[in-house]
DNA sequence: GGATTCTGTGAAAACGATTACATAAATTAT
DNA sequence: ATAATTTATGTAATCGTTTTCACAGAATCC
């Protein structure tokens, strides 16, 4: 069913129809009202797909999204967010869920240009920052926002989180409860987010001439098997920290699971401030310190970030910075 | 850039260009290596959108995905499933999340029409089974799957979960536990899993010999916010329940949040069993016992499903049952 | 060597829309 | 009433592909 059978049921051209459905151009109301008829009547619907081949400055978009783990809460509320800044434009969304993989992630980008995606938001995964096929895509002027991770030396729109101040802060507020022995779990080794987290907890340890040791420094990979395993080394050596900053929820999960087991208080026996607050956090016992993240809103300033640069390609381009917030509860003791 | 520029660098036509690039018709080797070759030196993409316009039954789809919300770690699991398994047939997605708006999901459903995609998979939001929109397309014959929902008296595919076996075996374990009185948090009234929860909690009930009584029936709407307002309403009757079964994860949350700001112990005072396993649901203390709905396979099997649907569209209409799973805890007593 | 069969390639028509341009119809002016 | 002007509609090219059909050239046959 196209507008060709439109056209000639209702007895006119598609030219006309074409007008009648757009409804710009001067159609006289008459026709207007046979047309419509008709089209109610066969139930017909416009081909965006085929108006878009045509049209290039169309209102209704398609945007593809590419994240790395649509299964965390912290990256389906980004989803959440982009989601419902997309509607707000009528724009609809191409999601991708790249596990972390730099294939995966690849492949998406692909087929999101093959599918003629306007424009792609993206949480780049791990890479050192160069041999990113995104890179390319973007020195090429194709539209991107990166959200949550930012990647060194690329000029390239991005809307992320302030890790260094969240980082910070989780630490201060342990060195404020009097902690002198501080543990970290880092995530993934090479983000932009895991660097910036570790730098806040490096600050905050420096002001307070605390010096820092490698062996309290470990990596979680992102996952709660990994926390888990960062908590047992943590416990394992010879001058165990008395309180750890876990920056990320699956990890920090982890974290709890094992002491847990091990029957070591929170935060009498370890303190502990977790990274990306969920409504999960305060229900945990003891309620769970953590660097809230607004995710949401991440997810919503990207959008809205894309769709300014799909108007105007040639702006400058922008990173915006949100600032996480400790919320303190009672796990940092 | 498009084929017709390969063609004439390569100094061939556009068909052979086609035809290289889809690598199904013969074409000498020659001339194949001369088009990839400016294929690769320009960079050049195929056009799956101008190419699905010509071509019907292409291998890369696109798909369409309506959820409730994207937010919800259970619906953003759904999505995971469907996620991989189109991955794997090289399909894509398009999201939407209808935050449980029937206007909403009439718009997408629009939308994704007018975006020609292939099919879609839905978590229906609120009706009574009569005035959905999408009813109309699923009897005009346009493929859907219904997922975790179902719509009564309506021939269309579907996947959900057991949700009488879940309601059954939830308050079975409370009552083998001991208890007699027996609340129970409801979600949305109207949608399917919500009655047939509700069905599984009378069954137990009617088998025990214990009577039913309305005022241990409350609706939290599937929210904490819901969950909460329900416990309260609970603990505010004369003679309050010793145990409820709480249906889903965010009101269960509520749930536990009263309870804690109350002091009431759990299961001590107040024995819990949830809906909805997550990997909090371990973590809190104490341990929640919980019905584990199988969100992953559900996205999983709908997305089978869906794919199933688009290569054989006569077979006759399935609906794929899930089992819910219990798992046992300590918040039970 | 000529007739016949294969093979590889190209020209052009589609897919479903939009739109510049031309033209017919309606309106207004004279 | 006719001319001039405005307005509404139609024709046909186009977007980026695929594909049918035709045809040229190569290979095979007798």
């Amino acid at each position: 069913m196209s507008i060709k059978k439109i056209a000639k049921v209702a007895g006119v051209s598609t030219a006309t129809v074409s007008r009648v459905l757009n409804g710009s151009d001067k159609v006289r109301e008459k026709t207007a009202k046979k047309v419509l008829k008709v089209v109610k009547e066969l139930n017909y619907r416009l081909d965006h797909v085929a108006r878009r081949m045509k049209v290039k400055q169309t209102d209704s978009l398609v945007i593809g999204l590419i994240i790395t783990d649509i299964g965390n809460p912290f990256f389906s509320n980004v989803a959440k967010g982009v989601e419902d800044v997309a509607y707000k434009n009528k724009h609809i969304l191409m999601i991708c869920n790249t596990n972390e993989s730099p294939e995966k992630e690849k492949f998406f980008l692909n087929s999101l240009l093959s599918e003629k995606v306007s424009g792609v938001i993206i949480v780049p995964t791990v890479g050192n920052g160069n041999d990113h096929f995104f890179e390319k895509l973007v020195t090429e002027g194709f539209p991107m926002v990166t959200v949550d991770r930012r990647i060194k030396n690329l000029n390239v729109d991005s809307v992320s989180i302030n890790n260094e101040l969240g980082g910070y802060l989780a630490t201060m507020q342990l060195i404020r409860n009097g902690h002198k022995r501080i543990g970290i779990v880092c995530g993934i080794s090479g983000l932009s987010n895991t660097e910036e987290r570790l730098d806040g907890y490096k600050k905050a340890l420096h002001e307070a001439g605390i010096p820092i040791s490698d062996e309290l420094i470990t990596y979680g990979d992102y996952i709660e098997s990994g926390g888990r395993e960062s908590m047992r080394k943590l416990l394992s050596i010879k001058n165990p920290p008395t309180a750890v900053f876990s920056t990320n929820n699956l990890m920090t999960l982890g974290c709890i699971k094992e002491l847990y087991k091990r029957k070591i208080s929170i935060p009498g026996e370890m303190a502990l401030v977790g990274f990306d607050d969920s409504t999960w956090a305060e229900a945990l016992i003891p309620p769970l310190t953590t660097v809230k993240q607004p995710g949401y809103e991440l997810g919503v300033n990207a959008a809205e970030l894309l769709i300014k640069r799909l108007n105007n390609r040639d702006a400058s381009k922008m990173n915006i910075l949100l600032n996480p917030e400790l919320v303190v509860r009672d796990s940092c003791g």
